[in-house]
DNA sequence: CAGTGAGCGAGCTTCCGCTTGACTT
């Protein structure tokens, strides 16, 4: 039996260390952390110093007795859980529930799964900080305090089941504050000059650095050019430098990922699972930029042997985030002489992103040759401009250039970076096209999931093993929705002088669509706002900063956690009880103005089912007239929507015609326009208006989604015409009314299922609810009476 | 998704960080 048990946080890293250490050690993981708070209210006791009580979860149950068993068996027990505030707590955590006693344990750090690295820990052991401890204990407290008693706050003033807490609550406020700024923005719109000089080869584009506002300002200083003499008035040429970005962090590599691959950050962060646990890259949840020893030398060989001796040049980054622990590497391959890796293709993808950003960033500068042409026109005293590139040596560029988050629009001006032909200074140019286009000032770009992150980081807020957790719970609660949204057609004008001629024209240009932003949804404005005017100061941008410089204070041993903790709680829990007494109900009500036929007041705001439209007030007794309702569809907010668009929503569901005796309706559902017709649905294609749907229209729909199911149908059952087997795109499944049922493997042709077999499938389908990453199938039978709508809609959102 | 916008008023929801598997139409 081996004398030594060494227990680090993650099983990969324990496999790799095992290989290091030989047969007097066994190396095993605890899974990340072992305990944590009781879910129940009395999980800290507020009036005796916030003492906690901790719980090992199910689901690490029988990790902890494995390793109980281990420990007492083993001589002595290596913590080597990671060296930050977490780590040391798993530490900790691990004493505790192990039973160790202080002699027999050692408590051992490193920052990189490197032999020299592991072997210089076991020389410098430790004992456990308790500080660190302390400082890891006020901020799983001051969390769990702030969550649980927010919550239920919004449960009783907005909704139930809603959340709020130190991370989520603020990556909301970024987005709502974010809309708000877009949605008030008004573009500017002023022309852009832009001349194109010589023929050919020699051709190539200037611009006038100033822009005019007025059309008329334009179009004389085109008029102005028609006879004018361009000269070129200076040449100037500068050596420039470009230098690589430093090897990948988390978020760096959730951002680049997004942008040159398209991934979500949760797609990236699996994949980079995979990478890791296959051996391929180092630790992906890092926040540290630092490569170590034995990475840089592996570098230098690669690229000495690969591009040469001049392109390599040793760096060292220093982190740029204020919050940083840097308890691991940067992301970097484990061996850098595999330029490509074997697996699918998104792990391929992924790889040599990380791959060629971790070789550049050892790589020298690019290096150019820049030069600014300055053109005189004799009839005007501004100066026309232009910009030339010439690479002289590529450098880093060679393997990797980092993307830009700017839209095309935003980057450099026409003509820069472009190869300027031979020029000399007084040369006589000639004028082949002057434009003046109308161009728009753009607002502020939404934030994308990866460009989130970023900003969180910015702020210090949350750590590189939550960001695509926080993001993921933000949609799942119906905050906030990833969506693409339409732009819309804008005119714009554009003056050209050719030959001697003006043409003026107007073209057309779409504007504002977007593809895969965050956009807040009514609840989440209105949970934001809510908590931004009763707890300001948990939704302030620095309040994670602030108590972060406290906790670092704590690790330090220089303020104790539970005076701390007891500073924060006080006014913080007055707050809590004063707003569930005095506060009222958030609904975002806003007035819309009055019904232009009955003259009733009209309204939105938030009810149980969502946002909706009211004409009328609420009746204060029987005899009044009711108020009518109508709900807003995808894509419509309480806090934009006009009057004109709120009419128009009482305009369906509308009665279109009859079929076979039954009406048919046509209405908008939260996936587009629908037809309903003896409740079966039909949806609507794009191209037809569900107001100007006509009778033959519809009874047509309905026949070709007849047809369509028809094709689909394997087998039915005479005997119970709601049992069916289909062909869905996975491959047949039996349907029994609502319920869906996959078939066994063992079952090779459906066609040969029997309807008892059927029944039996259906029966063995658990009662209750059984959650996957699809949703619910067999809840959906049979719903629990009351719950139902509550719970279809939350599991219709996470899709 | 699929016609509502309360109600008997039970018992439930919820935080952030550290880790992987086991889930499925």
């Amino acid at each position: 039996m081996a004398k030594n048990l060494l227990i680090v946080e993650s099983p990969a890293k324990a496999k790799t260390i095992e290989g290091y250490l030989g047969k007097d050690f066994t190396v095993k993981s605890s899974y990340g952390h072992i305990r944590d708070l009781v879910k129940s209210e009395d999980a800290i006791d507020i009036n005796n110093n916030f003492s906690q009580r901790y719980e090992v979860p199910a689901d690490k149950k029988q990790v902890v007795s494995e390793l109980k068993k281990l420990a007492k068996e083993a001589d002595i027990v290596w913590l080597a859980s990671d060296e930050d505030r977490e780590g040391e707590a798993i530490s900790w955590h691990l004493f505790e529930t192990l039973g160790l006693k202080e002699p027999d344990t050692r408590r051992i750090v490193f920052h990189e799964i490197t032999k020299p690295a592991i072997m210089k820990a076991i020389e410098n052991p430790r004992k456990i900080d308790y500080n660190l401890v302390n400082a890891q204990q006020a901020r799983r407290v001051l969390d769990r305090l702030v969550g649980f008693e927010l919550s239920p706050v919004l449960w009783k003033k907005v909704k139930p089941s809603l959340s709020a807490g130190r991370v989520q609550s603020v990556a909301v406020r970024l987005i709502v504050d974010r809309e708000r700024e877009v949605n008030k923005f008004k573009a500017e719109a002023a022309f852009k000059v832009v001349a194109l000089f010589g023929k050919g080869k020699d051709a190539f584009k200037a611009e006038l650095p100033e822009r005019f506002s007025k059309q008329e300002d334009a179009e004389q200083f085109l008029q102005d050019c028609i006879k004018a003499i361009f000269e070129i008035k200076s040449l100037e040429t500068k050596p420039a430098k470009r230098s690589p970005a430093a090897p990948f962090t988390t978020s760096t590599l959730q951002q680049e990922a997004s942008r040159k691959l398209g991934y979500s950050v949760a797609r990236t962060m699996q994949v980079a699972q995979r990478l890791y646990e296959s051996g391929y890259i180092t630790y992906m949840r890092t926040d540290s930029v630092n490569l170590s020893d034995t990475a840089l030398d592996a570098a230098q060989k690669e690229i000495v042997s690969a591009y040469g001796d001049k392109y390599h040049q040793h760096r060292k980054y220093k982190t740029k985030s204020a919050g940083a622990q840097e308890a691991h590497e940067a992301i970097r391959p484990t061996y850098f002489n595999n330029h490509t890796i074997d697996g699918e293709s998104n792990e391929k993808r992924l790889y040599e992103l990380i791959w060629k950003r971790a070789i550049a960033s050892q790589m020298s500068e690019a290096q150019f040759e820049k030069t600014v042409a300055k053109i005189s026109i004799s009839t005007r005293k501004e100066d026309l401009v232009a910009n030339g590139e010439v690479m002289k040596f590529d450098g880093f560029l060679k393997v990797y250039l980092e993307g830009s988050d700017e839209d095309e629009d935003n980057q450099t001006a026409d003509g820069d970076n472009a190869i300027l032909p031979p020029l000399s200074k007084g040369q006589i140019l000639d004028l082949q096209e002057l434009s003046a286009t109308e161009r728009f000032s753009r607002p502020p770009a939404r934030y994308t999931e990866a460009s989130l992150v970023k900003k969180l980081e910015e702020l210090g807020i949350g750590r590189p093993s939550t960001y695509a957790p926080t993001i993921s719970t933000i949609q799942n609660r119906g905050y906030v929705v990833k969506e693409e949204r339409e732009g819309r057609q804008r005119n714009f004008r554009m003056l050209t002088l050719k030959g001697g001629n003006i043409v003026k024209e107007t073209r057309i240009e779409n504007t504002g669509a977007e593809r895969g932003k965050l956009f807040p949804t009514d609840i989440g404005a209105v949970v934001n706002d809510f908590l931004v005017l009763h707890f300001q100061g948990i939704v302030d941008f620095n309040f994670t900063a602030s108590v972060e410089k406290q906790f670092d204070e704590i690790a330090q041993g220089l303020q104790d956690w539970t005076k701390m903790i007891r500073t924060f709680y006080d006014p913080f829990h007055k707050d809590v009880q004063s707003t569930i007494e005095t506060a009222d109900k958030a609904t975002g009500e806003r007035e819309l103005g009055v019904h232009p036929e009955s003259g009733k007041k009209m309204s939105v705001r938030i009810g149980r089912y969502g946002p909706f439209v009211q004409v009328g007030e609420n009746p204060t007794d029987e005899s009044e007239e009711k108020p009518l309702y109508a709900s807003l569809r995808t894509g419509q907010s309480i806090e934009t929507i006009s009057l004109e668009e709120a009419l128009e929503l009482f305009k369906l569901p509308k009665v279109v015609g009859e079929y076979e005796g039954k009406v048919m309706k046509v209405a908008i559902g939260r996936f587009g326009p629908y037809i309903s017709h003896n409740s079966a649905f039909v949806s609507l294609p794009k191209e037809i208006d569900p107001l100007d749907v006509t009778e033959e229209q519809a009874i047509e729909l309905i026949e070709a989604k007849r047809k369509k199911d028809a094709e689909k149908l394997i087998k039915a059952f005479p005997e119970d015409e709601t049992v069916k087997v289909l062909n869905g795109r996975w491959g047949p499944y039996i349907e029994f009314g609502k319920l869906n049922v996959k078939i066994p493997k063992d079952i090779t042709d459906p066609l040969t299922l029997t309807y008892e077999q059927c029944k039996a499938l259906a029966d063995a389908m658990p009662k209750d609810a059984k959650k996957g990453r699809f949703g619910k199938t067999a809840a959906a039978a049979k719903p629990a009476a009351k719950k139902a709508p509550a719970k279809k809609k939350a599991v219709a959102k996470k899709k």
